[in-house]
This record gives structure tokens, C-alpha cells and sequence, in this order.
RNA sequence: GGCCCGUUCGUCUAGCGGUUAGGACGCGGCCCUUUCACGGCUGAAACACGGGUUCGAUUCCCGUACGGGUCACCA
């Protein structure tokens, strides 16, 4: 049973950059007919906040990302504090009572001397009496005791992976105030919980490498790891840089469409085209880890632009009639300004401007050699105006004028709607309430 | 600085010793169309650099450069 889990700590929104694995997870287990679970990494009760985990409960439902079961790491500290045991029962727990000051020195030492800042354990040397006297003056904190040997597993997306244990530092599993961190809390979840695939981003290889030791510590065998390459900005640089616009939540106000992000997430740094998906379905299709590259993968946020304007332009008037009526479209005309305008736009913001002109009329544009042509044109057009008028309008100024083809078409557009591209004109006239060249 | 990963058209990538280096998106042109879009055709566009190994390197090895990650009592 294949069983995943998307896993956000509560400490922010969620931004394009936490797609990635969300998605990932769903697919795999949407593929596979298995389980998807929300977990709330929720231990850091000091930047945890309910208002981030609402934001981000509405951000997968935004998506469709469905989840089969809903986790709380704060609900399950006893659990935590039992493998704690398990490990202390087997020395691979150990306390430790340098201060964050002490332990920032000894990196600092070591890296000026060219050395790897890995932690010296030297806790490990302490006497009962020397731990007894460090006690009585602050709480100890707890290190896992890492074996030094070889970490190998075959990653999903990377290939083969093989960290030395002895350039690693022994993590810190429990803080001096009792908080449980994340290594220890994700290690006894991803068991506990039947996880069989964690997909996750590359930032986390070195602490699956102590993972792994700590879950066979345990007595379980480690899941299917896969690590995805990071998203960087257009130019390369660390997306974090850039985070500022790119939370879901700026996504869905710029006016991007689910599907068009969902469909370039799903596919963007694997072999596989971006092409506009409407379904998860679709996407689970088809969606293989192995097809994902580990280079750093470029990530422009123009590019869902092209994807949503597609999507929107498959849309069926029952699909956006609440937002056409939200942009002050009248109920009467709403359907077939739809079919006028759903070609020309982008996002669903552009509803406003179709209809601000529709509404308002156009400032003509009209070139010079036009003017006595347009002037014509205009005393022709009759005022009440429907479905035909178009057509036998503008056969009608062929005939007086002479004109046709674009130096026909092309003139009249520009003076109706000061454009020279839009929707097509036969559907847009008659629903045009004012005409400005028409004087 | 140590460790891990990486570097093929602008972008995402295929390639796994001998290829006219392929595809997709984007871009240009043409056709279709009263515009745009769609569709069809077509064009420009890439192996980071330097050494090896080899009859032959995009492909294997080493080095350099560059990029990303990590080295928290965050996750």
C-alpha cells in the first residue's frame, strides 16, 4: 500500500516552492490507488499558528490536493518521547549541555582551521559527576549517536546516494526545554504511519542520511527516498531571494488558474512536456519521479500565464459566470460576452476591461487616411445592433466604399474598440453599448 | 572551508563511445482566418572550460570555473 505525506510546519505560507513536494506526493499516491496524508509539523509551538495551518488547508483545497487523513505532530509527543527511550535503551541518545554560544564558537574554531563544523562529541566524555554538576545549572539537550560508516540508499530521483556518517553532526533530537525536533518527530511519523515514499526537497539528503540510521535504529526499514532538485529564480539565483510574490496565495490573486500551475508543477524539471492537464487524473498519469533531473530547476512565474489563458479559454460560461457577474456584467448579456470575449483574455482580471469598454465605448483609433472612410462607415451603422449587424454592416460599407478585405475589417476594429486586435467584432458589436467614434 | 548534487538550444530536457545531437515550451516566417487565438508547415537556436583514456568523446576519468544544497537546541 503505497502511503505518502506531505508534511509543512505551520511557520508560514505556503509558496510555489512547497508545491513541488506537495504535488509530488499526491501524484504518487494518486497513482497508486494509496493514501495521502497531511501532516502538520507542528513541534515549534513558538512560530507554529493556526492562522498558517487554515492558509494552508486552503491552499491544497484550492489545488484539489485532497488529503486522506490529517496529522498533528503536537498531538503526538508521547509517541516521540517513546522512541526517545527505545534509542537511550541502546546508547544511541546521549545528553549534551554545550549552549548555542558554545557550540557557534567550536564551528567557528573548526572552520578557520579548515576542519569540517562537525560536533566534537565531546558530551560523550563527560563523568556522572561533570553531567550532575552541568545539570544543577541548565538543562541538557539530546544527541543522536551516529555510526560512522557509510550511508547509502538509491534515491528516486538522484540515483545512487552515499553520505560518510563521520562528516555529518550527531543531530540534535531534543532541545534543553523538552521540544522534540523535527528529525526525531519525522522519523517516528514516517514509520509510525506506514510512509513508504518520502519525496522531499534536496535540501533534506543529508538528513535522511541520519534518518536512515535512526529508523533501523528503531527496528523499521527505511522508506523509498527521493529528493527534488530546487526551484531557483529565472536567473538561477536561490529562490528564496524572491519568495516575496510567490506564495499560492499572491498566485491565485495575480489571477493564475489551478490547473495551470498544477500542470506546469507537475511536469516542469522532468523530461516530460508542459502541456495544460484539467484533471489530477491526467496528471497522476504518466507522472514518473525518475523522469526528474537533479539540476536546480529554473522556476518563472510568467510562464502560467500562457497556461491559464488556455484553460480559461476551454471554459464553459457555467464554469465563470460568478466571476463575470462580479466584474458587472449584466445577467441578460453575461453569456454571450463570454463567447465574445473568452479568447482575448489571460486571466480572469481581464473580465474587467472587456466590459469597462463594452460599458464606457473605446477612444477611436483612427489614422489619418481612415478618417473619411471611418465617417462614412459610422453614419452607416445603424443604432440598434444584433447578432447580424456585423455582417450586413460591413458589406454594406464594402459596397459604398469600395473597400474590403483588411483595409476594410482593420480600420473599423481600431475606431470601434481602439485596438487592433480583439474579439471577433461580429459577436462584440451588438454588445456594445456605447460607441464613441459613432460621435 | 568540509561534504552532497549538478552544468546539452532562451527554458525544461532526450542522449547512456561513432547521431544530420532529438522533443517540448517560447521566439521568427508561411498557410488558414476580417484581428487575435487555435490548427498545419517551416526556421533560427545547445554539448561550461582544460587535460587525459580511446581509432573515435556530449557520453568514461581527473582538474578548473560556475550554480544549488547542507554543515541550527528551524523545518
Amino acid at each position: 500500500m503505497t502511503t505518502t505525506r506531505f508534511a509543512p510546519s505551520p511557520t508560514g505560507y505556503l509558496h510555489i516552492g512547497n508545491l513541488r513536494p506537495a504535488l509530488m506526493n499526491y501524484l504518487i499516491a494518486r497513482r497508486a490507488g494509496g493514501t495521502f496524508i497531511l501532516r502538520i509539523d507542528d513541534t515549534d509551538a513558538e512560530r507554529s499558528k493556526q492562522e498558517y495551518i487554515d492558509a494552508i488547508q486552503r491552499d491544497l483545497e484550492w489545488l484539489g490536493l485532497e488529503w486522506d487523513r490529517i496529522e498533528y505532530q503536537s498531538k503526538r509527543l508521547d509517541r516521540y518521547a517513546e522512541a526517545a527511550d527505545t534509542w537511550r535503551g541502546m546508547a544511541r541518545l546521549y545528553e549534551a549541555f554545550e549552549t548555542p554560544t558554545e557550540l557557534d564558537l567550536k564551528r567557528k574554531k573548526q572552520l578557520n582551521m579548515g576542519k569540517p563544523p562537525v560536533y566534537d562529541r565531546s558530551a560523550l566524555n563527560l563523568s556522572e559527576v561533570e553531567k550532575d554538576a552541568l545539570r544543577a545549572e541548565r538543562a541538557g539537550h539530546w544527541r543522536f549517536k551516529l555510526d560512522w560508516e557509510r550511508i547509502e540508499w538509491a534515491d528516486g530521483i538522484l540515483g545512487e546516494l552515499s553520505i560518510d556518517a563521520a562528516s555529518v553532526s550527531d543531530p540534535v533530537l531534543i532541545r534543553g526545554d523538552g521540544q522534540v525536533l523535527y528529525t526525531l518527530a519525522s522519523v517516528v511519523d514516517d514509520t509510525e504511519m506506514g510512509i513508504t515514499h518520502v519525496v522531499r526537497g534536496s535540501d533534506h539528503v543529508t538528513n535522511t542520511a541520519t534518518q536512515i540510521q535512526m529508523i533501523r535504529a528503531l527496528g523499521f526499514e527505511p522508506p523509498a527516498f527521493a529528493h527534488h532538485s530546487l526551484l531557483t529564480g529565472p536567473e538561477g539565483e536561490a529562490l528564496s531571494k524572491r519568495l516575496g510574490t510567490l506564495s499560492l496565495q499572491d498566485l491565485r490573486e495575480a489571477g493564475v488558474q489551478p490547473f495551470a500551475l498544477l500542470s506546469l508543477m507537475a511536469r516542469l524539471g522532468s523530461s516530460d512536456p508542459v502541456e495544460l492537464r484539467t484533471s489530477l487524473d491526467e496528471l497522476a498519469d504518466g507522472f514518473d519521479l525518475a523522469k526528474f533531473g537533479s539540476a536546480p530547476t529554473k522556476f518563472d512565474k510568467d510562464d502560467l500565464f500562457p497556461l491559464t489563458a488556455r484553460f480559461l479559454h476551454e471554459q464553459p460560461f457555467e464554469a465563470v459566470s460568478g466571476e463575470i457577474a462580479a466584474a458587472g456584467v449584466p445577467d441578460d448579456i453575461a453569456a454571450p460576452f463570454w463567447a465574445a470575449i473568452r479568447e482575448n483574455i489571460t486571466t480572469l482580471h481581464d473580465l474587467q476591461g472587456w466590459w469597462e469598454m463594452l460599458r464606457d465605448g473605446a477612444e477611436p483609433l483612427i489614422d489619418e487616411e481612415d478618417r473619411a472612410f471611418v465617417a462614412e462607415a459610422m453614419a452607416l451603422l445603424p443604432d440598434a445592433r444584433g447578432p447580424e449587424t456585423w455582417g450586413a454592416w460591413t458589406s454594406e460599407v464594402k459596397d459604398v466604399t469600395g473597400r474590403k478585405g483588411r483595409g476594410l475589417f482593420q480600420p473599423l476594429r481600431k475606431a470601434l474598440t481602439g485596438q487592433t486586435h480583439g474579439p471577433d467584432m461580429a459577436a462584440f458589436l451588438p454588445l456594445m453599448q456605447v460607441i464613441r467614434a459613432k460621435g
